[in-house]
RNA sequence: UGGGCUAUGGCCAAGAGGUUAAGGCACCGGACUUUGACUCCGGGAUCGAAGGUUCAAAUCCUUCUAGCCCAGCCA
């Protein structure tokens, strides 16, 4: 794996300056919902850049928002940073640090760096200003130390009501960067901790407490998205005049977009509190745990992860780009089986009725290793349905059509003869010939077949259910949820392509995928972390061309 | 239009004054093939725009333009 990006410059030139003797970072999340692709980003490269520079990589929960925080998601969050293999040195929690943040809180009101404010958070919200105007001054804004010691205090004791008063920052109302201006740092709400359950009735906001856990924590190297760029002057001053021993740094990098795709967890969680999806862990979904549910090993993703680099451009990976990783790790070391999406019945009408033999055929043909498996054949199969054509259209056309020889893998050459329609015109059976010559392993080679097509029995599969999910586009402006114009301009596709539901294939095994890749996983397991074991052969990415 | 950031082929991305601007994905040709997969061969950009500096610029300067982020007692 290469690392060559202005992060990897910047430590190495920390290091090689005796600034640090190594490097430490964290990954810091909210305990608020499951981990996705773009999260992937941040803890790969957080992980990496510790390891790679002779340090470690903490997992820290910031959980400084009891309200929206939850503990099933801590342990999502755990299972999800583990099973991409990012050892953490240590697991630790903002909450544990809310009384020493208390305290440094509470040096800045002594050192007039801080005031209590009365008032509201709307009259706040006009005091700031907007982009175009500077903020003003508080009326609170002088009150004395004493009276803000005293002030503080009463937050911390339950004196006042929740949203009465806050702690803020004295900087600069006339900043042009908005987070300069008196920024609140400690707000008063009476919530129940899932750590430090009802001991505070004040806790701190992030743009307070985040530099004091990495300073607390001696984090070297604070690695976050671009979007707390604007941050980075405030990070620094409360590191600075809250005297903290370490001096963290932080470093912003772009965020990982997926064309086409839902990323981002407060957008997720409106998919799943709005039950369009299954869950957190819904196969559609970029969640790590839906990837994971998927097959998607974990090595993919960080591969992934590396081969995009650590830009600060702002554009839209193309999700054939992990599909593509997805495959690589993935056609050497699983076995493949067919399946049919979309069957139609292919009847070979010069096989014995009621005949089933079993053929031999290899589980993946460039590993040897995964050995052989029998798959029936008798005289009726399903083939894919856009694997026949009435009239071959042209030489390009690779697959049956009347009067058009195929082999079928791992079986027999078969020729068709005969199209058997319904009352509206579609094709509901093939019939056709085979040439029992032609045996798969028998070295026939006479002549060459126009293509090679795949099939599942159907004496077998009679049972098998092929039943498509519906393609998930969900139009935010229909539901008039406020964020649509972030998302997407018209709708949202949350996958390409489909998810199918118990598919039986070519040994009775019943299958979820989608058809993106042709990879797939069997969700169904009883497995703890259903890993793919198979890959479904699909000719899934050929769109027909028609003439 | 206050501040911060970004801008290289359809997508991602190397490149940091000097041969014909890496590579990957996607796409299009072709070979091979018991899946049209896999593998192999071939195919495309003058670098957001306009000026300027220089013998020489994607790389330096100037001015534009476009996009992203910031006005939570969210993180």
């Amino acid at each position: 794996m290469e690392i060559n990006h202005f992060i990897n410059t910047i430590i190495e030139e920390d290091i090689r300056s005796g600034k640090h003797k190594r490097a430490i970072t964290r990954f810091p999340p909210e305990p608020n919902g499951f981990l996705h692709l773009g999260h992937a980003r941040a803890i790969i490269t957080n992980y990496s850049m510790a390891k790679t520079h002779n340090g470690y990589f903490n997992l820290r929960f910031d959980d400084t928002n009891p309200v929206k925080e939850d503990t099933i998601f801590v342990d999502a969050i755990k299972e999800d940073i583990a099973w991409l293999g990012c050892e953490w040195e240590n697991l630790l929690f903002a909450s544990d640090y809310f009384d020493e943040m208390y305290h440094r809180a509470m040096l800045l009101v002594k050192k007039g760096l801080a005031y209590v404010d009365d008032l509201t958070a709307e009259e706040i919200r006009e005091y700031r200003g907007d982009l175009k105007n500077v903020g003003k001054d508080s009326p609170y804004r002088n009150r004395t130390i004493e009276d803000n010691v005293q002030l503080f205090d009463g937050m911390m004791n339950g004196e006042y009501e929740d949203g009465s008063r806050v702690l803020r920052a004295k900087i600069d109302m006339q900043s042009p960067n908005m987070n300069l201006r008196d920024p609140v740092i400690y707000r008063i709400q009476r919530a129940y901790h899932h750590n430090t359950k009802d001991k505070w009735c004040i806790y701190p906001m992030y743009d307070f407490a985040h530099p004091i856990e990495d300073a607390i924590e001696g984090i070297t190297h604070s690695l976050c998205s671009l979007e707390f760029e604007d941050h980075r002057p405030l990070y620094d001053w409360v590191v600075k005049e809250c005297e903290m021993e370490n001096i963290p740094r932080q470093i912003e990098f772009g965020k990982l977009r997926i064309a086409g795709a839902v990323i981002g967890k407060r957008y997720i969680k409106q998919l799943v509190d709005g039950g369009h999806v299954m869950g957190w862990d819904d196969p559609r979904l970029i969640t790590l745990s839906g990837l994971r549910r998927r097959g998607v090993p974990a090595s993919a993703i960080r591969d992934f992860i590396y081969s995009l680099g650590l830009p600060k451009s702002q554009g839209e990976t193309e999700i054939e780009m992990l599909y593509t990783v997805v495959r690589d790790h993935l056609k050497l070391e699983t076995s493949r089986v067919n399946a049919v999406i979309d069957p139609l019945k292919l009847v070979i009408t010069n096989y014995e009725e009621g005949k089933v033999e079993y053929l031999e055929a290899e589980n993946n043909r460039e590993n040897e290793a995964l050995g052989t498996r029998m798959i029936p054949f008798s005289r009726e199969v399903y083939i894919e349905r856009e694997d026949f054509i009435e009239v071959k259209p042209n030489k390009k056309w690779k697959r049956l059509a009347m009067d058009v020889e195929v082999r079928l893998m791992h079986a027999y050459f078969v020729k068709a003869n005969k199209i058997i329609k319904d009352g509206n015109g579609k094709i509901i059976e093939v019939h056709c010939t085979y040439d029992p010559d032609t045996k798969s392993g028998s070295g026939f080679s006479e002549r060459k077949p126009n293509g090679n097509i795949h099939y599942v029995d159907a004496t077998i599969n009679q049972e098998a259910e092929f039943r498509l999910f519906e393609e998930l586009i969900l139009d935010f402006e229909d539901k008039e949820v406020p964020f649509s114009e972030k998302i997407n301009p018209n709708s949202m596709i949350i996958q390409q392509g489909f998810i199918e539901e118990s598919i039986i294939t070519e040994v009775g095994e019943r299958y979820q995928f989608t058809r993106n890749g042709y990879y797939a996983a069997d969700i169904d397991s009883t497995k703890e972390h259903p890993v793919f074991n198979r890959i479904v052969s699909l000719k899934s990415s050929y769109t027909p061309k028609t003439v």
